[in-house]
RNA sequence: GGAGGAGUUCCCGAGUGGCCAAAGGGGGCAGACUGUAAAUCUGUUGCGUUUCGCUUCGGUGGUUCGAAUCCACCCUCCUCCA
């Protein structure tokens, strides 16, 4: 049997990062982030990483893992975060996943692999363009003509996913759709309990995280984001596609006001939040705790010791 | 007081006699997701007993076989002249 382990998921603003502290501190357990923008350094309000008073002394993993210049991936993820897991568990203590990035989630508990990719060739700049110039369709068609199982199911909008079917084509000489199939049986590496954290009402999410953006407002998100812009971060990176950066970025550069910009990331940060919610919901055996109004930490933590003792763990 | 302009479905905004429950965008809602995932993509969005019926385009009347579109009056807002 695979080992067990605790993870904490949710939208954003949903009160993972105080239950996770929480929970440790009552399980000696140490969290393991399974976040995709707090792994880069320096990006610190805007991604609303915990700070040392909110860990209060337990340890946490895979926060600061990566400059916001270099190019994370999913993949890099699973490999690191496995390892920091494994090394918890070695010690006897709890590991604790907390974050609210479901692919990341999802696959480190899978134990699924990725198919090849090679960040040094330029395989996919070579196909991005190509795609550009021939059309979705044409794209389409030749993905058609090798997988067509990915191709019925891509639609032609989809350009990120037909030039990655397309692209672990050439790389590996395996279609997308056999990789998935095969990686599909892996057994899972970790046999996890999930508690998921949200809120009863859709407004009272909405409230918070506009709290939130405030709060960062003021603890500096414009400073810091300014910061990354003189270091020479380009926006096109992942770490500056984050929301709250790319829009603060923007603003900045001179396209609109700060003020603007933060109301902005107030609606992509919903609109983000709703997109967990899906893919959280997506999972039958999560156990959701849902706020009232306010998070209710003192309840949620019995709700969640309830929950483990009935896991064993 | 005078002269113009405008009021459209949650918002912005097209529509100037039938093909209009009304383009497009935004927002909302729902969904997808296997090396960029805080990314990317999709569907849906007046009501209903849903290949049909009903109610809608500031208000009230009118013209017409037929109006968001034409006419009259009224209300509100904007610009200019006083």
């Amino acid at each position: 049997m695979p080992p067990k382990i605790l993870v904490i998921c949710g939208p954003t603003a949903s009160g993972k990062t105080r239950m996770a502290v929480e929970l440790a501190l009552k399980h000696n357990g140490e969290v393991v982030s399974a976040d995709s923008m707090q792994i880069y350094r320096t990006m610190d309000i805007g991604t609303a990483k915990p700070t040392r008073e909110e860990m209060r002394g337990v340890p946490h993993h895979m926060l600061d893992v990566a400059d916001p210049a270099e190019d994370f991936s999913v993949a890099r993820y699973v490999d690191m975060a496995a390892a920091c897991v494994d090394d918890i568990l070695s010690r006897g203590k709890l590991p604790i996943v907390a974050g609210g990035t479901g692919l990341y989630i999802d696959s480190l508990l899978s134990g699924r692999t990725f198919a090849a990719f090679d960040p040094a060739s330029d395989l996919r700049a070579g196909l991005e363009r190509e795609f550009a110039q021939r059309g979705a369709q044409a794209m389409l068609e030749e993905l058609a003509a090798i997988d067509p199982q990915a191709a019925r199911r891509l639609h032609p909008n989809d350009a990120k996913r037909i030039i990655r079917a397309l692209e672990v084509w050439r790389a590996t000489g395996k279609t997308i759709t056999q990789h998935n199939l095969e990686t599909r049986d892996i057994p899972p590496r970790y046999q996890a309990l999930t508690i998921g954290l949200a809120f009863e009402r859709r407004e009272d999410m909405w409230a918070r995280i506009d709290r939130r953006v405030d709060e960062m407002m003021a603890a500096g998100l414009v400073d810091e984001v300014r910061g990354l812009l003189e270091r020479g971060i380009p926006e096109k990176c992942t770490a500056m596609q984050a929301i709250g950066y790319k829009e603060m970025a923007a603003a900045l550069r001179g396209h609109g006001d700060v003020r603007a910009a933060a109301e902005e990331i107030k609606l992509r940060s919903r609109q983000y939040a709703k997109r967990q919610l899906t893919w959280f919901g997506r999972n039958p055996g999560t156990c959701w705790y849902r706020w009232g109004s306010q998070p209710d930490i003192q309840n949620a933590l019995r709700y969640s010791t309830e929950k483990m003792e009935e896991f064993g763990i």
